[in-house]
DNA sequence: GGATGTCACACTGTCAGACAACGTTATATG
DNA sequence: CATATAACGTTGTCTGACAGTGTGACATCC
């Protein structure tokens, strides 16, 4: 539909055509993060490629793309695989968080950057911890420190973050206890949303190292943490996105 | 040779071989790192194959790689050159090394890791500004950078830093004014050798802050600076590392 | 029985060739 | 001179092919 007419002539916006490997790696990406395909899963590119309805050659290229991501792995004549992660690799992903989080609160209050969409992010993730269904927190979670670092208007930081966020999800998803996410973070997130609204550089980046400290932690012990409100992922956690669960199921023969 | 006889049982490595596209990917990156493929190159699929001695989907690859890493742009329909950067991209690509550098030196200092190469790599520093040539220095700039960040032992914040080195040497070399380096850099590297070496994190960020402040502000305006001492790179800085000059030369055709 | 060897199958790695769609540049046309 | 047209070079994508390699089942041997 067209926008309302303003007293402005009407801005022509580039067009931008993603490229069909932008959409390949996007789908896979996508199938990845909402945990259709499982870390260690490995992809048949023959059966892969006519799922998507492209061939071999541009689903491979696309393959190369995530693995240099990081959210794939490959080893000659084995092919390409999801990546599963390992407890070496909690903190290291919670390094990179760090960095890029507390860089980008910095860009933020410096620069006195409008943090509204801070805001909505936190307002989401309190409707998420009502309904009180693992994933969907852990979406909301994510997506609200993607905020912050979009709020930065960094668009390197900002592509980091999204990658960060898929290996994220891989530690929760390569947790053989499952996928479980704590439902007390909530009182973190408001603190770190206020000591950001409040201009607190000290404060906020404070809160950032303790919520990345807390979450790697997590990771390493889930279940020995006392007094923890723990959210578990079961079956009735619907997964079922399209053509990716029989996609899975055919991968599996 | 074999490794001379020790106490101990010789130690078996797992055999790691790598894959043909990243032996590509290397290549092409390394070229664009040395200068040899300058920002705005465009890669002609069939030449650079046949250069490389290896087929189109190979190359294709390959390429997806660097354009994931932000080394190469690519467009639907016109394919994909060294990717050109703009006075936007200064700030956001020292963004980014100061989260990362910021990061490392935070755990280096915290964890106590052993810093020795920190050491060697500004004694190389030192080195290479008595020479005086501009890319020189420049290498060994970005080598002492990298070594503070291996020193935190973190894969993928080393892994991060190794591309935002080359996002630094591009936005050198995307500047039309051409390469050039301040000589006078050593002393504040001195200083946050000195400043890590002691275990003052304030301190040490502090210094990782102005430096990155100070590389961007040069770059946005190199020589209104006062009292600078500027390396300028000339043609006698030697770019020609084997086939890709010509490989360039056979591109402009 | 456990380790070792053998074989067949499935898959990846890599390539050549092909062709349509697209971009770009040179040329013609009004 | 601006605009259409034509010609050429390149990319995007696919098919088909085949050798090299990994994998699992099965046989064998101490």
């Amino acid at each position: 539909m067209p926008s309302p007419p303003t007293s402005e002539l009407p801005v022509l916006r580039k067009v931008i055509r993603s490229s069909t490997i932008d959409l390949i790696a996007d789908q896979i990406r996508n199938a990845i993060y909402s945990g259709s395909l499982a870390p260690g899963q490995s992809i048949n590119e023959v059966r892969t490629a006519e799922l998507l309805v492209v061939s071999r050659p541009s689903l491979r290229e696309a393959l190369q793309r995530l693995v240099s991501e990081g959210v794939m792995t490959h080893a000659p004549g084995r092919g390409v695989w999801v990546k599963r992660m390992t407890s070496d690799d909690i903190d290291d992903v919670y390094a990179v968080r760090e960095a890029i989080e507390a860089q980008a609160v910095k860009i933020v209050i410096r620069a006195g950057k409008p943090i509204a969409r801070i805001h909505q992010a936190l307002a989401k993730l309190e409707l998420a911890v009502e309904g009180n269904t693992a994933r969907a927190i852990g979406d909301a979670d994510l997506d609200f420190h993607h905020s912050i670092v979009a709020c930065s208007g960094s668009v390197r930081l900002s592509d980091l973050m999204k990658v960060s966020m898929v290996h994220t999800r891989l530690l929760s998803l390569s947790d053989p206890r499952g996928y479980e996410v704590r439902c007390d973070l909530i009182e973190t997130h408001r603190e770190l949303n206020e000591a950001i609204a409040d201009g607190n550089e000290a404060r906020s980046l404070a809160v950032v190292g303790r919520v990345m400290a807390g979450a790697a932690a997590r990771l390493h012990n889930p279940l020995t943490e006392p007094g923890a409100v723990i959210v578990r992922a079961d079956d009735q956690d619907k997964l079922v996105d399209d053509q990716w669960s029989q996609l899975r199921d055919t991968m599996k023969a």
